[in-house]
DNA sequence: TTATAATATTAGAGGAAGCTAATATTATAA
DNA sequence: TTATAATATTAGCTTCCTCTAATATTATAA
């Protein structure tokens, strides 16, 4: 599978959430969920139906291929796992995990990602542990 | 302190390296360091001597301003801190970790870079979590 | 000291990703 | 059904970041 810019990367996971709700996307919502022109939405949903990501009908729907939606789940995948470790691990707020993990979501590969569930998990689950981590985050966390 | 681009943070932390082995840079091995070609490193040295970041003589040494300085040693840190958490605590190969901390050092905060430092303390320097967390990795760690 | 090698720079081109302004198409409401 | 509003597209420009080829400067070795 062909690596396309984190941008693009952008494009398809933001296309694979409004198809969610809305079955089909639209170069408007597009625009809106990344804050781009509609112009600058246009261009890059043209890219990626060149790559045979998504399929555009002029004036019309824009749909997801298969090869598409599958990058577009990979990268909301890792985006999931990371706001979940930001937020309930780290311990901050979502405003600012929001965007660090969009940021970061372009950087890691799957293991990776596995490797920071696996840690969510094994925290999260487990009182003993989380309680002592709260509290040693609570202590040391003015420091520096 | 104004936001330039992850590649400038790029060259700066580059510079910042060399610094640190030879006293002061060269374009060339900012241009090997950063396996881009000379006239690449010099357009991002040019402007980032426009932004009063570093000083280049011509045909001459390269070195980091205050600013450049202080803004080069804050990536390098993310950088460190990261990759110190991925090969450390994930478990990860430092040869895949490398570019991982690459990627996301630009995209954390002073603040989660902290939150980041304090968990891999908190576990590594806690023989009995480090244990029940590796044999929790070890075990789930194939799946999926 | 001068020729050669190494290094640095300039000039110019190209793709990615953004914008505005103008135009085309589709949807909606009178 | 037709005028208007909403949406989509095209055209053309900008900046960033990369490259190659050509040129300039500095360092080194004969």
């Amino acid at each position: 599978m062909k690596k396309i810019s984190s941008k693009l990367e952008d494009y398809l996971e933001a296309i694979y959430l409004l198809q969610q709700e809305n079955i089909v996307a639209r170069v408007k919502g597009v625009a809106e969920m990344l804050d781009v022109r509609p112009p600058t939405a246009i261009s890059a949903i043209q890219r990626l139906s060149e790559l045979e990501l998504l399929e555009h009908q002029h004036y019309g729907y824009i749909k997801l291929t298969r090869k598409g939606l599958k990058i577009a789940k990979s990268v909301y995948r890792r985006h999931e796992t990371l706001l979940i470790f930001l937020v309930d691990i780290l311990g901050l707020d979502i405003e600012v995990s929001l965007p660090q993990a969009c940021g970061m979501e372009h950087s890691i590969s799957a293991k990776t990602r596995k490797r920071f569930e696996l840690l969510t998990n094994f925290i999260k689950f487990d009182p003993s542990i989380l309680k002592k981590w709260r509290e040693y985050c609570e202590e040391h966390c003015d420091e520096k």
